[in-house]
DNA sequence: GCCTGGATTATC
DNA sequence: ATAATCCAGGCA
């Protein structure tokens, strides 16, 4: 059964957060990303690497919005997109190395109800958790929010390819560093390009 | 300071 | 195909 108590005896340590971006978010398709009495199983991710991937926010180096890449893993990243979408990140690595994992796409596990059945994509993520700039910075190792192991009752089926929207990034871009479960009905659309 | 363009989403 | 909506980050 999934419940409170049973995700909150399961969260995941920051020593889970501080490998690299890619690791992490093949890892985290499965668990369960929880706030306050919500929770949503991860079923989509993107890496995000350091300054040298051009995808990045990181690229420009440590700035006031992603200083936190910079600091060390397990600590959320939430940033405003196109003035309406707040995109939840989870930062991952070592101190100086300027990581993060995007959450793209969550399944209802407790009090989404049918929010999250109510369009797709990161920026749904939020809206279904209630989950908004306030929460930028927080660590996920104590509190309310965080991450939590989930043992589902289905064997996963784990696809990746190339990340979402991130054309600008040139030859960045065909990184394969999006993963998602298969099939998923909550996976996002994936946009042409 | 000004200007450009988004790790998007829903609708036309 | 395009509006919505605002702010980060580069450059002057």
């Amino acid at each position: 059964m999934t419940d409170a108590l049973t995700l909150r005896d399961h969260r995941l340590p920051p020593s889970f957060f501080a490998r690299d971006a890619v690791t992490v978010a093949r890892e985290l398709i499965g668990c369960a990303l929880v706030h306050r009495k919500r929770a949503g199983m991860i079923v989509e991710t993107e890496a995000y690497l350091g300054p040298e991937d051009l995808a990045s926010h990181s690229r420009f180096g440590p700035t006031a919005r992603t200083s936190v890449m910079f600091g060390p893993g397990g600590v959320s990243y939430v940033y405003l997109c196109y003035g309406i979408h707040q995109m939840f990140n989870i930062v991952t690595g070592q101190p100086g190395e300027g990581q993060a994992v995007l959450i793209r796409a969550v399944a209802p596990l407790l009090g989404l109800g049918e929010n999250a059945s109510i369009g797709r994509g990161p920026g749904k993520v939020t809206q279904a958790l209630a989950l908004d700039r306030s929460h930028d910075r927080k660590d996920l190792a104590r509190g309310e929010l965080f991450v939590a192991e989930h043992v589902h009752p289905k064997p996963r089926e784990l696809a990746r390819g190339p990340r979402i929207g991130v054309a600008y990034a040139g030859a960045w871009a065909q990184k394969p560093w999006r993963f998602w479960w298969r099939e998923h009905p909550a996976v996002s659309r994936s946009p042409k390009r």
